[in-house]
DNA sequence: GCGTCATTTCGCCATCTAACGAAATGGTAT
DNA sequence: ATACCATTTCGTTAGATGGCGAAATGACGC
């Protein structure tokens, strides 16, 4: 019960369901994320801490950058269950195909030139 | 999106989730499931009412009393998807457990004993 | 009609949550 | 070593949420 409620509660915000959404594309690093939601760097870092807490995404550190990805079954099959319906029932809604649309763009973006924007602003 | 949300916020309570297991046993009368969840029957009515906004629940009337029901497919196939998903998830919990070996007793109980009973306490 | 009774609505309070900016952290490159 | 930079942690604030009791609602039975 604790285990599922922690996940329900995760996927009860609308930023942390884009987040999941644009995960399943494949792996993304926050400030791409950033980029995406419009959303402070430090508020955008509690939600993803907030998905690695309830066993929906891991992290990799690769360099500078920290790159987070949608968890693996032997993590949380739960999580992965309840992750992979979310994902395809939010799939169709207009804001998830404009996420996508716009993170087709920001993955084209070099990384230290997304990074260096966000600080200027 | 909305309405997923609308379903994801309404589950991401743990007494909500309690219902929608219990209510995948069958129908319940509000006044069991205020047994069942000792909470004030105010509170449990708001429960009711999100949870229905939420198209995860119906309700249908009869005499005094007022009966919940898991929704249909034909509600929102979102909803009633998700709900089964969740209910599997949680149906093994101690909480969930419980909860279902204390419902068979409250359904022995004549309903207008049980209410008499809460309106004393 | 009138009281009774199950349920809902309302008003209030305590707690939680999402947001931000500022400061801390930890790795890279000079 | 030092400066830099992506990310996280911390502290704060505004708004949402869950809880209750009191009052309103609406159906039943006398």
């Amino acid at each position: 019960m604790r285990e599922i409620m922690a996940i329900l509660k995760a996927l009860a915000d609308d930023n942390r369901v884009r987040i999941v959404a644009a995960l399943s594309g494949g792996e993304l690093c926050v400030c791409q994320l950033v980029e995406l939601l419009e959303l402070a760097p430090s508020t955008t870092s509690k939600h993803m801490a907030i998905l690695k807490q309830a066993r929906l995404v891991d992290s990799r550190k690769e360099g500078r950058w920290i790159f987070y990805s949608l968890a693996e079954d032997r993590d949380s099959a739960a999580a992965r269950e309840i992750a992979a319906l979310v994902t395809r029932l939010v799939e169709r809604s207009k804001q998830v195909r404009e996420d996508a649309k716009r993170l087709k763009q920001i993955i084209k973006i070099d990384r230290d030139e997304l990074c260096r924007k966000q600080n200027r602003c």
